[in-house]
RNA sequence: GGGGAGAUACCCAAGUGGCCAAAGGGAGCAGACUGUAAAUCUGUUGGCAACUGCCUUCGGAGGUUCGAAUCCUCCUCUCCCCA
């Protein structure tokens, strides 16, 4: 059994490690780690799950997670990353996400545990209150300026000419560092972890602690975890993809990693799944042998559905992909089970009488938002890339009638290989 | 304050009186080939109508001309150099 730290290793979650001790006083220690989220969306997306899950080794291993929800953090603004000044949310948007992220978080970890059951805290619960003099004086009197700006995230807009730095995201460091002392004072949590980014702010909290006479402290941080292609992970056409089922259905997220690239999978594998090191092995084997079964894909697309949205969603996702890539036209179906599989697709609603006197593919195209114009929607038809309910159709004045309809009031249209779009006709 | 350069379609960028709905590249969208991968190749990317037709578009407003993205005037904005 190795390390924990080597296994995080080998799985491809290290970028930097605070001190290289780590390793041996998680031997003879147990913990706690700490991951902070900021709540500046309604919901997490899978680029999150990486801290999420790296909290879930550490449970694994006996370390207690604790998930820091930024509703203090989240009001300032982290400069890491980001190179103009962010404008605040407001503060009831700020509290809907922290809780819709706080409910998110505790899909994944394990609260009941005895020995290291999950923490899940809001940094606003100790710093909201904290008078401002008495921060400067207890926590600012740590910090040395010309370290601050030292900090990569903080030059960076201090060398940007036009666009500088306002007091409030230059002083956010300090609060992030304040966090984590915090927690070591609460709870004796040793740890943080985070992207890549969150480096200066790791290493300001291990300063600090250090100066307020605490204990050692260590940060690890993850690398930026970018596709073969060159993109940021978990944008799927530009959308993110949301661990909140309703912003992003199952079968959306079981897509985008059932289509991930070869020089990817087996790296997502060992990042988003909990498979051993010998079955990612396999199925690497697999993938170099025979690719086109992509085995390893599958594997991938089912471990995260299941984590993320159990397995019902993965059923669902499943018998989606069955409908979709199934290459049968899609005929005599009931409306129910077609709003079932296609709960993500984007959709238009229009009169039922349309289909009386018939409508030609083109206009049905614009009518229902699909095509931009006629043009457009000319140029695809014609160039054999639209089909009504998986059949394809390369005649623009096509005659669209009530026999198209897929179920009693729903005719699928699609472009290429995977743009699906629904027509509901209502009465 | 003085001087110079520039603003073209989703982005970069050619075009400097008619042959310009506007080269080329990127990106997008489709097709072929495939494994729902990658790479490659092909087509396509203002609107309407559809056998060569019409309308809108080249920072904004005017003007010159039979005719302008292209020339002139004013305005707005961006960049550079000198104070």
């Amino acid at each position: 059994m190795p390390s924990l730290i080597k296994n995080l290793e080998e799985r491809g979650f290290i970028y930097q490690i605070s001190d290289p001790d780590l390793d041996t006083f998680l031997e003879t220690n147990n913990t706690s780690c700490y991951a902070g989220f900021d709540p500046s969306a309604g919901s997490l997306t899978i680029g999150h799950l990486i801290p999420i899950i790296g909290l879930m080794h550490m449970q694994n291993s006996g370390n207690r997670p604790i998930a820091v929800v930024g509703g203090a953090t989240g009001m300032i603004g982290d400069p890491s990353g980001k190179d103009q000044e962010r404008s605040l949310l407001s503060i009831e948007t700020l509290r809907q996400n922290e809780a819709a992220v706080k409910k998110q978080l505790s899909k994944f970890l394990d609260f009941d545990s005895k020995t290291c059951g999950a923490l899940l805290v809001n940094n606003y619960d100790w710093t909201g209150n904290y008078k401002y003099l008495d921060f400067l004086r207890d926590i600012g009197k740590h910090f040395s300026v010309n370290a601050m700006i030292a900090k990569e995230s903080v030059k960076i807009r201090l060398e940007s000419r036009d666009q500088g730095i306002s007091y409030t995201e230059f002083s956010y460091q300090i609060l992030q560092a304040y966090d984590f002392h915090h927690l070591w004072k609460t709870y004796g949590c040793r740890i943080q972890i985070g992207g890549s980014d969150q480096w200066g702010n790791i290493t300001a909290g291990i300063d600090l602690n250090r100066r307020l006479g605490g204990e050692q402290l260590y940060g690890i941080t993850f690398p930026l975890i970018m596709t073969a292609d060159g993109k940021k992970i978990g944008k799927s056409e530009g959308n993110a993809i949301w661990l909140d089922e309703n912003l992003t259905k199952p079968y959306v997220l079981y897509q985008y990693f059932i289509q991930a690239d070869d020089r990817d999978v087996v790296r997502f594998l060992k990042l988003y799944t909990f498979l051993s090191m010998k079955d990612i092995n396999d199925l690497e084997k697999c993938l170099e042998h025979e690719p086109e079964k992509r085995e390893a894909q599958k594997v991938l697309a089912q471990e995260v559905t299941k984590l993320v949205h159990g397995e019902r969603g993965l059923r669902a996702a499943e018998s989606a992909t069955r409908v979709l890539f199934g290459d049968e036209p899609i005929k005599n179906f009931d409306d129910d089970t077609l709003k079932a599989i296609f709960a993500e697709t984007p959709s238009a609603w229009l009169p039922r009488n349309i289909l009386t006197s018939g409508i030609t593919l083109v206009e049905l195209c614009v009518v229902s938002g699909f095509c931009k114009s006629k043009g457009e929607a000319r140029r695809l038809i014609t160039s054999g890339g639209l089909y009504c309910n998986n059949v394809r159709i390369t005649e623009p004045d096509f005659m669209i009638t009530k026999d198209q309809l897929a179920s009693k009031s729903i005719l699928i249209l699609r472009s290429g290989k995977k743009r699906y779009f629904l027509i509901h006709l209502k009465d």
